[in-house]
DNA sequence: AATGGTCAAGCAGAA
DNA sequence: TTCTGCTTGACCATT
């Protein structure tokens, strides 16, 4: 498989948010591809029930994925409860595993389409580093069916439809951790190693970006996120660390996260926290990568803040 | 129908 | 040693 490389507005970088979109989901019926369940109703529903959330999951993203072109919107990160329980179970094991595969194409073939970039990020608890085998094999798991998904999507093998997570944590002995990372990215299939990022963390002591370019730059590409490198700058500026990160994607256009400190805009919330809307995304980084704005007002704030620059 | 406590997964750091 | 924050709802038992 090649990788896709999309046309489109060169001169503006592709903006986009996660998961829900605030406007469909206050529709009624309200549309949303993240339904999930609790631990006691995959106990007594079991994988029936998931087949049916991934259903109605799917059956909305391609409505979530009409409205993003709609409004000019084509980088969007897909939700991780896409297929609920998915841990459990192989997605061929799925009743109407057709129908679902069906619905999975057509949400693939409109963002191809449609020169769409798509992307997950599987949630905390994937510990690729962990010291626990157990918890790595969980871990391994969680990023082997994102894969799936995508393969499903029939999305290419690549950091450009990303699979992003964070190493999330030092046990006390970065080179260690960094080793246990390789190795951990070493045991992924082919199809979820081209497609694994990883992205710099919030808190002083866990991975900046010089850490991740030096551990495991050299094999999976850096997400820079903005509003993160405050907390693990490193005397690096914002500028330097991109670049840095930008190194790590070969001819790929690298994805960066931003979002502000719930501070600036008059919270009083710990420094980590977002805002829910954002006032500029710099220019020198709208024109370099594909800016995932990461805000509480999600569609909204893109909205918002592309109405504002332009 | 409305309510409020709880929710699969891992870690760091504060309490 | 235990609790809280991750993202911010959504789920579910109870009323």
């Amino acid at each position: 498989m090649e990788w896709y490389i999309p046309l489109g507005p060169l001169e503006l970088a592709m903006l986009g948010y996660a998961c829900m979109n605030r406007t469909l989901r206050e529709r009624e019926p309200p549309l949303r591809c993240n339904r999930g369940m609790q631990r006691k109703t995959w106990e007594s529903r079991g994988i029936e029930y998931a087949a049916e959330l991934a259903r109605r999951n799917l059956a909305d993203l391609y409505e979530i994925l009409q409205w993003n072109a709609e409004n000019d919107i084509y980088f969007y990160r897909c939700s991780s409860d896409l297929v609920p329980w998915n841990s459990q179970f192989d997605l061929e094991d799925l009743p109407d595993y057709g129908g679902i595969a069906d619905l999975a194409a057509d949400c693939g073939e409109f963002v191809r389409e449609h020169g769409m970039r798509l992307t997950f990020h599987p949630a905390h608890w994937c510990k690729l580093a962990s010291e626990t085998e157990s918890t790595v094999e969980n871990s391994l798991t969680a990023v082997e069916y994102h894969a799936d998904w995508l393969d499903l999507l029939d999305l290419d093998r690549s950091p450009y439809y990303g699979i992003n997570v964070h190493i999330g944590a030092t046990y006390g002995d970065k080179a260690a951790t960094a080793e246990r990372f390789r190795d951990a990215v070493a045991r992924l299939s082919p199809g979820a190693r081209k497609r694994l990022t990883v992205e710099n963390d919030d808190k002083a002591s866990l991975w900046s970006v010089p850490e991740l370019v030096e551990a495991v730059g050299e094999t999976v590409p850096v997400v820079f996120d903005y509003h993160h490198h405050q907390f693990t700058d490193r005397g690096l500026t914002y500028r330097a660390a991109f670049d840095l990160a930008r190194t790590t994607w070969g001819d790929i256009r690298p994805v960066a996260h931003y979002s502000e400190p719930a501070r600036l805009h008059g919270a009083d919330a710990r420094p980590q926290a977002h805002a829910d809307y954002a006032a500029a995304v710099p220019a020198w980084l709208r024109e370099a990568a594909d800016v995932m704005v990461e805000a509480g007002a999600k569609e909204r704030a893109l909205l918002a803040l592309r109405a504002g620059a332009d």
